[in-house]
DNA sequence: TGTACATCAGTGAACGCGCGTTCACTGATGTAC
DNA sequence: TGTACATCAGTGAACGCGCGTTCACTGATGTAC
């Protein structure tokens, strides 16, 4: 058994690490600042220095849940220049940064007027906008932004059915994959099942 | 000021009816059952005698919710026999009942193995199957399933958007125009702007 | 019509708990000179 | 190389609060006879 040094070094940085892990298990709004501080064994009042108050710290996830997704996106969409796959991205992120994911969309829970939120998640909305601005062509007096506005429900509700378990058992537990059939309907006429 | 009588006739209807508006205000997991009996005008003990526990007043929120889903998505279907209007039904269902759809989509806050909420649950599930299964011809090789998904996670991904205030402001105040003319890139290919 | 009694609805006091926030503090770091 | 000092990170005690749950209780209702 080490003792603790004083300093942590970089107790923010931990302090996020630790909360987006506890989001996962018992979800954001059972967070607690003291349970927070427990876990990353530090006192109570640790958290409250770094972040100002609890609302502080769940603007902090948010934020840094939009760049991350908009980074994730980026990259996508330059790698493989498909609308299809950075769908898939999306729902993937979902899944993957499930803590972050869930307060992004709960703003109640958080300061959406902090810059650094308001930021980050501005550049979400443009890396999704430059994904549907990839279709090979706006259908006649229309901006696209119907088609943006589809193609973000679509992949949005999968991940949010997925991730609170609406979706029957057997579809598999690849989230992925079944996302890339199911937005296939949307995204991707010439390989896939159609309703028309 | 009227003496309030001992008996209040149906206090359990009363609770649900209040929980409701509460968590229209607070959000479901800020609802307390001791500030629900303060609304009520009654003692804090009495929502547990009706409903054994808060989990057990949010799985009843929760079942009247899928019933009354159920109930008009099925009313929808048979006035119009069409997909579309029952998807944008789903949407109308979420912002007019926006307390109950955000309860039933966090089965973290209820008991999701109570009987009375897994049979109003499969209510909703079959009455948005029916609805997919009116499509004028399965796709070769599919049973429908697949749209089946594509269509739930649309109109749940445009409602959980719309209610999040997530989506750009212009887009208007009528959650039911734009989630028509958003749903219609998928559900009905012969009035609706293309992607393809 | 009247009485006894079972049943159920709602009360109110009590408990113990974990929480957010504040605040004066102390330990560590690093920079100026 | 050494010393003084400002700055910042983290501490721990204290506060007041609202909550969920339990439990013995009382008031009201209605049914059996």
């Amino acid at each position: 058994m080490t003792s603790r040094p004083y300093h942590h070094g970089d107790l923010r940085r931990e302090l996020l690490r630790r909360a987006a892990a506890m989001i996962d298990e018992v979800g954001p709004t059972h967070v607690s600042l003291r349970a927070l501080a427990r876990r990353a064994g530090v006192s109570h009042a640790a958290p409250a220095h770094h972040f100002g108050d609890k609302r502080g710290l769940l603007t902090a996830v948010a934020a840094e849940g939009f760049t991350l997704l908009a980074d994730r996106l980026t990259a996508v969409l330059a790698d493989t220049g498909e609308l299809l796959e950075v769908g898939v991205a999306y729902v993937e992120f979902a899944v993957t940064h499930r803590a972050h994911f869930e307060v992004m969309f709960r703003p109640d829970l958080y300061d959406p007027t902090a810059p650094e939120l308001l930021a980050a998640r501005s550049q979400s909305t443009h890396a999704l906008a430059a994904a549907v601005g990839t279709l090979p062509e706006a259908p006649s007096g229309t901006t696209g932004r119907t088609e943006e506005l589809a193609a973000w429900s679509l992949v949005h509700g999968f991940a949010n059915l997925w991730l609170t378990g609406a979706f029957p058992p057997d579809l598999g537990d690849d989230p992925a994959s079944a996302a890339r059939q199911v937005a296939r309907v949307l995204f991707a006429p010439s390989t896939a099942d159609h309703f028309h």
